[in-house]
DNA sequence: TAGCCTAGAGAACGATCGTTCTCCGCGCCG
DNA sequence: CGGCGCGGAGAACGATCGTTCTCTAGGCTA
């Protein structure tokens, strides 16, 4: 087993376990036996449980923006790409293991104490709201920056209340707020 | 000092330090150096952590919703009160110590292993909803509902997006989208 | 004044945490 | 074939966790 490897058995170990019952929750040794790799090997290339996080962070980061960007570009209209971000959410609250936001979820745990954190939590978000203002742009809204901002409190709130309603319908409100509130800013 | 006191000095301590630093964060130690009550007496009074935590949530939320309520109570016009809400929120995110929403907090952190954590957090979201419910009532939307769960998922997305940028401009954003859906809803 | 109940201070306990160290066996270079 | 170094298994370490126990000082009743 070579270095990339283990990094991705630690990393999956990772994700699954401190996104399912939190970070504190977790010790390393549950990961060391969850991936498979030694404890020496996983201080070689993690030297600190907070390195760790971090590269569980950013690693779900550029994951979860692919997978939402895949999805939404096989969408063929520009004015209808905002809205589709949000049967992409519903798809993923309905999925058996979802537990809300893991950035959001990190900055509570963790916020106050980390900043290496903070900052990869704050990082996964600015880059959301990039990549909405872009679709709003495109879709035909004269100034995207407001309404993208509006779309990113809308998913925010839609995947926490699913989260602790444990039912997918918050999408479907978020949803269809979102076509409101593009169809006022005069989405082409 | 009595049972009273006591229960409040520790509820104090308990929601300074949870609200701060995260729950799993804090000691049962720092408690009671915080409060100045004795490990035993908070172990006669609460006697467990768990205990203490969810006694700390359904304070909390009978604390947050009531000034909610009364801040909004104070806004003459019935239909401008569902707009209100967000205007409280705005002066909430200013406070030096604002760090989100302890319960989104508390549940990310432990609703997979606290039924009784999780299930206060619910039930805060649901009192929630309902007083939301009935200000989009009384705000004159023949079908307050679907609106109410909108203001709901605008309202927690602020929250979070507010916590994590650390300005409070998303109470702005999230209070006009509010006022453009109560628009499209027929309030009158 | 004598006896008793309460409460506080803090040690103690077993468990678990993040992290490091020891020991052993296996594969590569001479 | 012999020595060497890397990696794995897991013990060990000091700290801290939630929780309980001990010991003592003090106020109330008789």
């Amino acid at each position: 087993m070579d270095a990339a490897e283990a990094d991705g058995r630690l990393l999956d170990a990772a994700e699954s376990l401190f996104y399912e019952h939190g970070v504190q929750a977790v010790g390393m040794d549950r990961i060391r036996a969850a991936s498979g790799v030694s404890l020496k090997r996983l201080y070689q290339r993690f030297p600190s449980k907070e390195v760790l996080v971090e590269a569980y962070l950013r690693r779900r980061d550029a994951r979860w923006r692919g997978a939402l960007a895949a999805y939404v570009a096989a969408c063929p209209s520009a004015a209808a790409r905002p809205l589709v971000v949000f049967d992409w959410l519903e798809e993923w609250f309905g999925e058996p293991d979802f537990r809300g936001c893991a950035f959001i979820n990190a900055y509570g745990e963790l916020g106050t104490g980390s900043p290496a954190v903070a900052e990869a939590v704050r990082d996964h978000k600015a880059e959301v709201l990039r990549y909405l203002t872009g679709l709003v742009r495109a879709a035909g809204v004269p100034e995207p920056g407001p309404v993208a901002e509006q779309l990113a409190v809308l998913a925010d709130g839609a995947i926490t209340t699913a989260a602790i309603t444990g039912v997918p319908a918050a999408a479907r409100r978020a949803r269809e707020a979102a076509e409101v509130l593009l169809g006022a800013a005069g989405a082409a």
